[in-house]
DNA sequence: ACAAAAGTGTTTATAATACACCCATGA
DNA sequence: TCATGGGTGTATTATAAACACTTTTGT
């Protein structure tokens, strides 16, 4: 288990210096999406989940290894989707006086902060509940937000998420949105309200049924029994096979 | 003018370490598409547009800087899309014997170039007419060739130019292919070849006019005598206007 | 019996596809 | 006048979109 002291050993040798990854990791609950983000020790200051690249290891193995510290799990969908490099990304003089107050930022670490830093970002599509959060070393606290009640977060991670979000929006039709994001058995409208989260438009609750069965991509399981007065839903899983098969094709599951 | 004096003088002490750019750039001429690429000096080895980022310069700028020292323009059309960052993907052993014969490479330089780099890869789409070539310091040609008769290029920068080819063909309705990579005036014909070069399948002639014309993307000019025994042709030029707003509002051009 | 939401059906409009037809051009 | 390729027309099919009808559930 890390500890303070373990923070107080951390140093950056083993790293690349001034390159750091990112991760915008969507989750769907409540029929709202939501962001991982982190919370610095002692600060009003939110942050993606990131790290930094070990000098021996791959770009997209660090970003796995980053996820797997903050969720316990290795993500069946991440991808890389931008890096981003602009010279004043992190604004320096806001970070100095943010860290200047923490006794772990000792003049050697400062200093490495303080460095210009390329993020690659990765993009990450999860299911929530299994997912074991835990802070990095520097966070007192590590959860999900609605993607409608984002906080501002440091440097350019606002626009890390909206680029991520918009991402999603225009792969659509080849991402493993629902496979990634829904629970093993889930209900047609809790997938089509998944759709319409991420479109942000609503769709026509005949045809989305329609299409989505005759696509063949779901079981049709048993009626779930919700108390309220009226005609239960079936539960759905995904048939993997066919589901992956429609995705490599490039087949669309929304227009 | 450069030349090899300045060759000698290049040094590194400017450029961000461990970060580098390559350029996907892709020409269309003879209804085939091309990549820009160039051959080492006094070697047979062959590689893609790029270089190294300076420490007061955006990633992107360092791309636009690059491209114009090849061809002179800045392009319209640049944009990131891929990060390469494994640990392998510049083969050092392979590369230290290429680079070991040359007096240029003194053992700092030496050092240089064998340091892990992650490089950012940017595509641009270019009219190939308006280019004015030139090689880098390392190079002693900058040439289009063809892309079904791509040579093998160093380090993984075949994989790139796979990968930008694959991202036209996804993105083949939200990027601006016709306005970039054909000349002003051009005939249905050409335009028709450019987007199966690309799809890499034939298309409807009937449907492809009737839709393109339908768009309004197209003004219809003179038409063109080609001294063939047939009806002469068309030439058109884009609306420029109508082509960006439809870009942006992401209509399909194909399906 | 009623309201509410699920499941299915039907109609209409729009777009994709295939191919046919006529026209201009130079030999 | 013939072959060739350009421009346009049309019939067929497939898909999207809108909405209506029926079924199931608990009160």
């Amino acid at each position: 288990m890390k500890n303070e002291k373990e923070v107080f050993d951390m140093n950056f040798k083993n790293f690349i210096p001034g390159q750091s990854v990112d991760c915008v990791i969507i989750g769907y609950d409540q029929h709202e999406l939501h962001i991982l983000v982190l919370k610095w020790k002692g600060l009003d200051v939110w942050a993606l989940p990131g790290g930094f690249v070990e000098k021996n290891e791959d770009l997209s193995t660090a970003a796995t290894h980053i996820l797997k510290e903050r969720t316990g799990l290795n993500f069946s969908y991440l991808e890389q989707f931008y890096t981003f490099g602009d010279v004043d990304r992190r604004k320096k003089e806001e970070l100095e006086i943010k860290l200047g107050n923490s006794v772990f930022f000792t003049e050697e670490r400062m200093k490495w902060f303080l460095q210009r830093f390329i993020s690659t970002s990765y993009l990450g599509l999860v299911d929530m509940d299994k997912c074991d959060l835990k802070p990095d070393l520097l966070s007192d606290l590590c959860v999900w937000k609605p993607l409608k009640e984002m906080p501002i977060l440091i440097f350019d991670h606002n626009e890390m998420v909206q680029k991520a979000v918009s991402h999603i929006k225009v792969q659509v039709n080849y991402l493993p949105i629902g496979i990634s994001l829904l629970p093993k058995k889930f209900t047609m409208k809790s997938f089509q309200l998944l759709y319409e989260a991420i479109l942000n438009k609503s769709l026509d609750r005949g045809n989305f049924q329609r299409k989505m069965l005759k696509l063949g991509i779901l079981n049709r399981l048993e009626k779930q029994l919700t108390g309220a007065a009226n005609k239960a839903p079936y539960l759905y899983s995904f048939n993997k096979e066919k589901y992956k098969e429609l995705l490599d094709k490039g087949i669309g599951f929304i227009n």
